[in-house]
DNA sequence: GGAAACGGCGCG
DNA sequence: AAAGCGCGCCGTTTCC
């Protein structure tokens, strides 16, 4: 069934479409892509690019332009530098990636290296004096490049197992890529004070030696009940060594393991990690390199985990302790409105499983007491380790012990993630609901299954070989397809939110010349949301959020009876 | 002396 | 020492 076959049109489709590249002698170039376009090809300076784009958006009214370039992170930041914003694009190195993997037939897109290599680094930047080689990315701009990949993409969406399903991957993820560019350009508003507080509480003052006083405390009492005095607590060699001399039996030195031990050194050894951690990932030095002017500016990287999640690169944007998003602050007269799906990833597996039991389940409630309700477990807990277990293929402990009531209670969905396992322990590929693809296995793996007779160890090495990959894919599906439903999501709100009417309230200034009077997405984190309204559209942009869930869950699963629930609050920081 | 691997832990 | 997926980043250790 193809997606939403009974779904309102793409929001994303049949637009007018707009190529952008670079002449040989340098200039910006533009030129229309649809049969009959009022747009020539006409050569723009860097000056001149962003009023034309500009202008060209509004010509084109409320279902804007789609800009087809190289890349979003390379083209996309100087326009929101001069204020500007675009409604569509289609981001050619990051639908070569997904196309080249998941349209095998497409062969000609394998053979076009130059849109394999990683966008350049925001440091190593064009014009750098000495740089004799502009590399691949730049290579990329050439306008005629620009036109036959587009005609390589195009042709290779039309052979996918599901063109309309591939398309809409293809528009998604790259309005992820705009996204991406604009929440680095507004920045997450981040009160460097209030993280200087919670350091300071936590850790203590930093000492002379730059050590903060709380952990020297910590480090000084561990170092007297293990009775080594010279201990160096940061290394896990030294560390495990002092810990068995002491007498504690453990095989490292994790807080798993360290957690059951009962000795007068854990406690406060485990307290000391903890401050340790805080201070190296997240101390002083990472508030002086990544906040500047009331802003926490993250490298977003879409598409950079293989399932289709975003990565990061740069300042842990994805992993920020919870205890830290205090320090997330809406600026004055402005609000924090922040939003999390409640179990997307489960949610997911029963859409695109269509499990009407478990949609039944997870309808209109916390889905893991709608499992509970069904009598296949006691408790909301086992439901959550029994879920999390049947989409991790855990074996073993609660969860394996758990999943088998899970297959009784929902085949459907059970059926999609264990066939999914299989596929993968089998060597095969799988793919999430809009059509990216797995990994397939690499060259060792064959000639691997081949010696799987050769020794005892050799087929004990290729077994847990084939069960490691079936778990993974077992995810893929459902982690893919989450990471799916999650770009559907912002690439929905980022256009109800630039609908909405500018503040007449205070700017914020920070947030650059795109949205410094208009609500913008601030942070995303796989299934969270946080976006920064001014005061007097706050309520608009909760309702856009909403609106935009229920918009995703349609866009891929049409009419299938399950709904998307949101944690959602608007935060008044100036109250607090 | 720098790159890569490792142990550990933060996030979903 | 992980049973059970995906990441990034830190400090230490090891390798070249």
């Amino acid at each position: 069934m193809p997606p939403g076959a009974d779904a309102p049109a793409s929001p994303w489709s049949d637009v007018e479409r707009i190529a952008v590249g670079r002449s040989a002698g340098g200039d910006i170039v533009v030129i229309g892509l649809d049969h009959g376009s009022e747009v020539a090809r006409r050569p723009l300076t860097a000056a001149e690019f962003p009023a034309w784009v500009a202008q060209r958006e509004h010509e084109a009214g409320p279902r804007g332009v789609r800009w087809v370039w190289p890349s979003t992170a390379a083209w996309y930041p100087r326009l929101l530098d001069a204020g500007v914003r675009v409604t569509k694009a289609h981001d050619l190195r990051l639908c070569h990636a997904i196309l080249r993997d998941a349209v095998p037939a497409a062969t000609a897109l394998v053979a076009a290296t130059a849109w394999d290599a990683p966008d350049a680094e925001e440091g190593s930047s064009p014009g750098a004096l000495f740089d004799l080689d502009p590399g691949p990315a730049a290579h990329r701009d050439d306008l005629d490049g620009v036109l036959a990949e587009i005609a390589r993409q195009d042709d290779a969406a039309a052979r996918a197992v599901d063109p309309a399903r591939m398309r809409l991957l293809l528009a998604a993820e790259s309005a992820g890529s705009l996204v991406a560019a604009e929440m680095r350009a507004a920045g997450v508003p981040w009160s460097a004070e209030r993280h200087a507080r919670i350091l300071e509480e936590t850790l203590g003052r930093r000492r002379g030696d730059g050590t903060p006083e709380r952990m020297a405390e910590l480090a000084a009492e561990v170092r007297v009940r293990l009775g080594d005095p010279s201990l160096a607590i940061d290394s896990p060699a030294r560390l495990l060594a002092a810990l068995r001399r002491a007498g504690i039996r453990v095989t490292s030195t994790s807080r798993w393991e360290l957690r059951d031990v009962d000795h007068p050194a854990i406690a406060p050894l485990l307290a000391y990690k903890k401050l340790a951690r805080l201070l190296t990932a997240n101390g002083w030095a990472w508030l002086d390199e990544w906040v500047h002017d009331g802003r926490f500016r993250p490298l977003y990287l879409p598409g950079g985990v293989v399932t289709g999640r975003w990565a990061t690169s740069g300042g842990g944007a994805l992993q920020l302790p919870r205890r830290l998003r205090e320090a997330l602050r809406a600026d004055d007269g402005w609000r924090i409105v922040s939003a999390d799906v409640a179990q997307l990833e489960p949610r997911v597996l029963a859409a695109m499983a269509r499990d009407t039991r478990m949609a039944d389940a997870a309808r209109g409630r916390d889905l893991y007491e709608g499992i509970v309700a069904t009598g296949a477990v006691a408790h909301r807990s086992e439901a959550k380790v029994a879920m999390l277990g049947a989409m991790y293929g855990a074996t073993t402990g609660d969860a394996g012990r758990l999943v088998p009531r899970l297959r009784r209670a929902f085949p459907a969905a059970m059926a999609a993630v264990d066939g999914a396992a299989a596929t993968g322990e089998a060597g095969g590929v799988v793919s999430t609901w809009l059509g990216r693809t797995s990994p397939g296995v690499d060259p060792g793996w064959a000639a691997a299954a081949r010696s799987a007779g050769a020794s005892a160890e050799a087929e004990r090495r290729v077994r847990a070989a084939r069960r490691d990959r079936g778990r993974f894919t077992r995810n893929f599906i459902v982690q893919g397809t989450a990471a799916e439903w999650a770009l559907a999501w912002l690439a929905d709100l980022r256009l109800r939110l630039a609908a909405l009417p500018p503040t007449e309230g205070p700017a914020a200034a920070a947030s650059g010349p795109a949205f410094a009077r208009r609500a913008h997405i601030a942070y995303f984190l796989h299934d969270e949301v946080i976006v920064h309204a001014p005061a007097d559209r706050a309520d608009e942009a909760a309702q856009a959020i909403r609106d935009a869930s229920a918009s995703a869950g349609r866009l891929l699963f049409g009419s299938f009876p399950l709904d998307f629930r949101l944690d959602l609050a608007i935060r008044d920081d100036a109250a607090k």
